[in-house]
DNA sequence: TGCAAATATATGTAGGTACATTTAATTTAC
DNA sequence: GTAAATTAAATGTACCTACATATATTTGCA
């Protein structure tokens, strides 16, 4: 659907106004269709993001700050999510030996298990609901970095 | 900044997936850009989000509905937004006369005088860090319209 | 008409987020 | 070697959001 209809918006100030609303718009439309997986694993959309950091960097542990730095949403707070995972035992906290300012967080198998499942869902819905070949994907990519450069 | 080096992801399972990562993260850039602006004039992204779908219905009166379906997230509460732009005086409240579970939210002039200033604000920075042209900005719309269809 | 269903909005509650501040450990400068 | 500055993480606070539920009004239909 065209952004125009979908906030039923009939002008823009201009093309670049249009795409900045446009991402926006399907940001939260992106996030709204996932929502289901998430509430399914009784995970929220900043969680999962932190247990994907982790699978990433497993079985090596990351800190906080890696977190933070690696997580799409920047200001959200890291260490209290990764409280939550722990309360749920799909992390494990320790010092880290090095700087004992740190703390080395990482996925334990539970967590792992949890991810795979998940992360199964979440790519199936993305297929099923994202309409752009690969090639589209691909000049959306370059499209979205020239933005932000 | 490509979207690896922007969150550390060095792979993705392909290229749909890194086009929706890419998604969300520009989202979130953009929010943050803008945020300074609507800290400046004391209101929150959502609110100045009501506060444009009133100008474009102004002089004319938008319920609380026409305000959910327009919003760029849909689920939010625009009920209590409404209640926060009125105590701030910047719209008036009144009883739809033709359906009394209705209510008429108008812009002040208030309303609009904080709204003019700050969307040229807002367009100015878009202006400033938004680096596509005039038809890269039009592909880019085509391509997030042909995503959600 | 009268009563159930639908609709529009408001609100209670739990949990999430932003920002500033605090605490603790480490690094730097002298 | 020590005090000041920096860094990592945690936490207090106020606000925001999501979801379920409540209240009031209107609609539809027997």
């Amino acid at each position: 659907m065209e952004i125009e209809q979908a906030i039923h918006q009939k002008e823009f100030a201009n093309e670049r106004e249009r795409a900045i609303v446009n991402i926006l718009y399907t940001s939260s439309w992106l996030t709204y269709i996932q929502m289901g997986v998430f509430k399914k694993y009784d995970i929220s959309m900043q969680q999962y993001n932190v247990l994907r950091i982790l699978k990433g960097q497993y079985p090596k542990p990351a800190t906080v700050n890696m977190l933070i730095e690696r997580m799409i949403d920047k200001s959200s707070n890291a260490s209290r999510i990764v409280e939550k995972l722990r309360s749920k035992d799909l992390v494990v906290r320790s010092e880290c030996p090095k700087d004992r300012r740190q703390v080395d967080v990482v996925l334990t198998q539970t967590g792992i298990d949890l991810l795979t499942n998940c992360t199964k869902e979440v790519y199936a819905i993305h297929k099923k609901t994202d309409k752009l070949d690969d090639a589209e994907n691909k000049e959306l990519n370059r499209l979205l970095n020239k933005l932000r450069s």
